[in-house]
DNA sequence: GACGAGTATGAAAACGTTTGCGGAACAGTG
DNA sequence: CACTGTTCCGCAAACGTTTTCATACTCGTC
């Protein structure tokens, strides 16, 4: 019932084997610098006594964890389930272990977490970090890091480029007739944020249509609520939110309130454009019209990158995918309509 | 840019404050043992050289690593969000970091990620594991483990009680008139489906309530698709779902092929019962009837029993909260209605 | 038959802590 | 003054590895 039993040392099955520690770790960690009948002896006795290397033994002596730290805002926030599955999946295979952690959106809980991870991992992952750049200058200087959503001298970002997306998605919307939108702020020290707001901004200014701004609002369904009311107020036709999440809370209190979505041909009506297509996004009614993400492939970068700088020579981690791959884009589905 | 410059050590500020190394842990650990003002010295040296104890080298003398690893079948599943963030604030104030890990649904994975956690934790709280008792029995051989929907002589375990969700659940529906319903069953090897299919049963029973089984299903949203059309075909007026995730795949499906939810006078349509109570669960259209799981109280448990378990004397650490706390209840909302 | 180049192994140091043991200083007691 | 007890602190061992260095042995080669 608990961790008693004093495990295999490797004196243990160095003394098994007849054989000295140093020829047990140099069979275990460079075969080729030891006899091939010794070897197989000393895996064999290894094996029999269920031999573990103690990882903090090995931590003390080689100055490294095996562990990678990765931190995001909001666990609940389906648009991270990916991302986080990708980093997992991606270090499985890997002789790293993933620490997890979630700030809940708050500044100093990220701060607190990423201090506490420091001292335990080799390299930390940070994605969408809210922290100040000098804070993160100051993490990056105890630790490798790796960031997502977030740019920063202080360490490579992997970043998707929302500008193919926030241009398709004004150039739908256009199409269909909408001159005034609105567009529902999340959090204002995001830089996802102020990257979708910028390339909206731009967008909608080619294309003459006049944009509102509402918020800031957290990243959350139940603030699309509060949004969806200020929406209606605004006299939009149309609104671009932040993310999903928000999107799926204006889009449930809109219906709710009788509105119909997407537009009625009497003019009445509101079409809703989200961002990140969570798998919600695609079971509501009507299915959401969102901004894709590229998450896996944001994932699986981060990760490959965190790899190849840990450990330089590492046979997997193509260093970085094309750029192209990075890419969003929009997918229309139901909330979008003509005018 | 990494993690270089030779961190200060604890030689490093007992030198600077005059005193050996053993006076600066004692001064850290066992603050009794130190005169109040070498402590002092001491502390104000350790801060001035930015000393962290090394953790390894900790590790390695205690024995003990102040990580703990939290195993989950899913992420992504909105059930299991609470349930982590709810471990997660347990131990945020503690002195130990979790590590989080998803199985992918999968008991390969799971016993994979159980024998890697195993050498890098105190102890491992395992959500819902499907892995055999075997195997369990072998982990929790090896480490301290709780168990949090699941039971096992192996080590303690965090139960809700279905029965009264599942009562509530089955006295509305019977008060609404549905005399056949269906089960849409979980993973065969899943704990939970095996109770909630029990209590289901004994209280179908009791009510003369004829029971269709049907599944086993993944318990995910696509799932759900499937299931629907297997569920339109046995002809029932109501059905329980394993989770909300299969029982919001149900609604989108059987709404999409025009069956109304719920039930209407001509005799049409199906009511539909989840289980879980996920926050998307109040946010589709209708919303659904759902019995919801005191997953805050069941995550706070689990992490409490593992503090008291790895440190009997810890200040916090209430040992158990009523089973009350932990009893289901039936939410009931807009999926059920009468036949 | 000595020598150089490998090859295979062991001894020991090192990593940074914690802690048992003992000693020094000092105060109190007879 | 001799003693006992307390308080504070340093020495050194220990935790379980990896790795440097040295050594012993085996082969060919001249």
């Amino acid at each position: 019932m608990s961790a008693d039993s004093t495990r295999a040392s490797i004196r243990a099955v160095a003394s098994l084997a007849g054989v000295s520690p140093s020829t047990v770790s140099r069979a275990l960690n460079s075969p080729e610098l030891v006899n091939a009948e010794t070897r197989r002896r000393v895996l064999e006795c290894a094996e029999r006594l269920g031999y573990q290397p103690n990882r903090a033994a090995q931590s003390l002596v080689l100055g490294r964890t095996r562990n990678v730290g990765l931190i995001v805002p909001d666990i609940a926030n389906p648009f991270f389930a990916p991302f986080i599955k990708g980093v997992e999946a991606y270090f499985r295979d890997t002789e790293y272990a993933v620490f997890l952690a979630d700030t809940d959106e708050d500044t100093a809980t990220e701060v607190r977490l990423a201090e506490a991870m420091v001292e335990r991992v080799d390299g930390l992952i940070l994605c969408a970090p809210r922290m100040s750049g000098t804070r993160l200058r100051a993490i990056a200087a105890k630790t490798t890091v790796v960031l997502a959503n977030r740019t920063s001298r202080a360490a490579p970002s992997i970043l998707q480029d929302f500008q193919p997306g926030m241009d398709q998605a004004v150039a739908h919307v256009h199409a269909l007739g909408h001159r005034r939108c609105a567009y529902l702020s999340g959090p204002a020290n995001s830089w996802s944020n102020r990257r979708r707001r910028r390339f909206l901004g731009v967008a909608c200014a080619e294309r003459g249509i006049e944009l509102v701004d509402l918020g800031p609002y957290e990243p959350r369904f139940t603030d699309g609520y509060r949004a969806a009311d200020e929406v209606l107020a605004a006299g939009v036709s149309a609104v671009f939110a932040y993310n999903d999440l928000v999107a799926l809370g204006v889009l449930s209190r809109v219906t709710a309130r009788g509105v119909p979505v997407p537009n009625e041909p009497g003019g009445r009506g509101l079409s809703i454009v989200g961002f990140d297509d969570i798998p919600m996004a695609s079971m509501t009614n009507p299915p959401l019209t969102t901004v894709a993400i590229p998450v896996d492939a944001v994932s699986r970068a981060a990760a490959a990158t965190m790899h190849s700088m840990l450990d330089p020579g590492a046979p997997k981690a193509p260093p970085l995918p094309p750029a192209a791959e990075l890419a969003t884009r929009l997918l229309i589905r139901g909330t979008t309509g003509p005018v």
